[in-house]
RNA sequence: GGAGAGAUGCCAGAGUGGUUGAAUGGGACGGUCUCGAAAACCGUUAAGGAUGUAAGUCCUUCCAGGGUUCGAAUCCCUGUCUCUCCGCCA
């Protein structure tokens, strides 16, 4: 949620980003909703102190044994006045909520304008040493290749389930969930993360929190017996970890890695790219969330990449980095770069990590805030998060990037004392 | 799932209609004392909003949302959560 104050006092600065971000420019809307609701409070606010000074006095007069019924009845049209302009305010508060809660978060100077994902930056490019995108031999596809080594079985998930529900056997389970454990004791040893085992259906206020919701929700699962959503990232329950508290400076940065599996209707996205892994309704990720003091929080995007960089290099997968545009950044983002793995058989990259800045939009929404040692009062944190990474087009990657001629896989070295095994033939 | 009890400040815990944003104790912080520390004593210790250059002033908030009343932490209704007992159960 963006403040009303910065949209009051930068009300240009803000229409400009939200142009930049392809969205409809509300602040005049919001300006003059603004401006109404404090006029309204002005008004409630006045007779509320005339209410409270009456209210002192007259347990005063009764004591006295004065009459006070005259008192009484002023009051009480006092009172019904304040009654209908609480009731006013409260809806134009509501409208303005409303509003702000569906405006998006406004991009960082540093971004790049552009209109779609053809204007973002390609800032890097890793390949491991012998790589080559040329091959001698006829590369087969991860679809093909879990079918004829029996390691994946997507007809199957979806006799199960329907599809995008994708079924590991044999040596892919344990290969996926081998990742699983060898990225997250990765980001534990070497990046000091705090390891989250969180649970994978949240309520309302935690999607809101993080700003899945109202933008997104036709892309969620929902439970309505109990109101509960099937998470569609652990970013949702991590970052809720500390909705509505006060945080010590001292402990900031406050970092957490955690697995989960994912959620996503995917709702109107079918076709060419709902193919295998591409995009499925259920998938495994471990995130990385990082609740941050203002000041550092680009600079720990900058090592929150190098944490998901790392994991890629260890394994030996070729990636590349963009810095999304103004207009491809999604909802809550204030920056964010896409860490894409190559898929042979595809001929393109796959995005594997989303990184992101949200500045205090979430921390905002989600009040969550830090006490300020210096002027001792509460500011309100810099949340991000990172894909540290998905593994469903990791898994892309690893098969297709690892086979042989044969059409067998050799697993990554980095890998191989969480497999147990070096091949899957 | 059934029955009951409860939710107050950083924590514990009073408060059942009127200057109660809230007693008391603990903690934390600052000070006095001390060579230093402890003890003792004194003081400070909420968040949000409106207004104002500022100092300040005012409003709101005792789980949440409604209601009664001139006035609600206190009474009524609904919801959420916690605890105890019973049942069920990985």
């Amino acid at each position: 949620m963006l403040d009303i104050k910065l949209i009051r006092e930068n009300s240009n600065l803000v229409r400009q980003g939200l142009i930049n971000k392809n969205s409809a420019d509300v602040v005049d809307e919001i300006l003059s909703i603004d401006e109404e609701r404090r006029s309204l409070i002005l008004q409630t606010d006045e007779l509320k102190a005339k209410r409270n000074s009456a209210s002192a006095k007259i347990p005063v007069m009764k004591k006295n044994g004065q009459d006070t019924q005259q008192v009484l009845s002023e009051m009480k049209l006092v009172s019904d006045q304040i009654t209908s302009l609480d009731e006013k305010i409260r809806e134009v508060e509501g409208h303005l909520e409303k509003i702000l809660r569906h405006t998006p978060n406004i991009a960082h100077s540093s971004v790049p304008v552009g209109k779609s994902a053809e204007n973002n930056v390609e800032t890097k490019k890793w390949l491991p040493d012998d790589f080559n995108f040329k091959n001698d031999f006829k590369i087969l596809d991860h679809i093909e290749l879990g079918k004829k080594l029996r390691i994946l079985d997507f007809e199957r998930g979806t006799k199960i389930s329907g599809s995008g529900f994708p079924l590991y056997l044999g040596k892919g389970a344990t290969l996926e969930r081998a990742l699983i454990n060898f990225m997250l004791d990765f980001h534990l040893t070497h990046h000091e993360y705090t390891e989250i085992m969180p649970p994978i259906l949240v309520n309302r206020e935690s999607m809101e929190g993080t700003g899945q919701i109202p933008k997104m929700e036709e892309d969620m699962y929902f439970i309505e017996k109990d109101g509960l959503y099937p998470i569609p990232t652990a970013e949702v329950p991590i970052t809720n970890i500390h909705r509505g508290e006060i945080l010590n400076e001292k402990d900031l940065p406050i970092k957490y890695a955690g697995y989960s599996p994912c959620f996503r209707r995917e709702a109107g996205s079918y076709g060419k790219e709902s193919k295998g892994f591409l995009r499925v309704h259920q998938f495994n990720k471990v995130e990385m969330v990082k609740f941050v003091k203002p000041e550092n929080s680009y600079n720990e995007l900058e090592k929150l990449v190098v944490d998901a960089e790392d994991i890629l290099q260890a394994l030996k997968i070729p990636y590349r980095i963009l810095l999304l545009c103004t207009g491809d950044l999604s909802f809550s983002a204030a920056k964010c770069y896409d860490i894409e793995t190559w898929s042979p058989a595809e001929n393109r990259w796959l995005e594997a990590s989303s990184c992101s800045n949200f500045e205090n939009f979430q921390a905002r929404r989600a009040n969550i805030r830090f006490r300020n040692e210096t002027t001792k009062k509460p500011e309100f944190v810099h949340t991000l998060n990172g894909s540290g990474l998905a593994t469903s087009r990791l898994m892309v990657s690893i098969l297709e990037n690892n086979q042989t001629p044969e059409g067998k896989i050799i697993i990554p070295k980095a890998l191989q004392k969480y497999t147990g095994f070096e091949i899957i033939e």
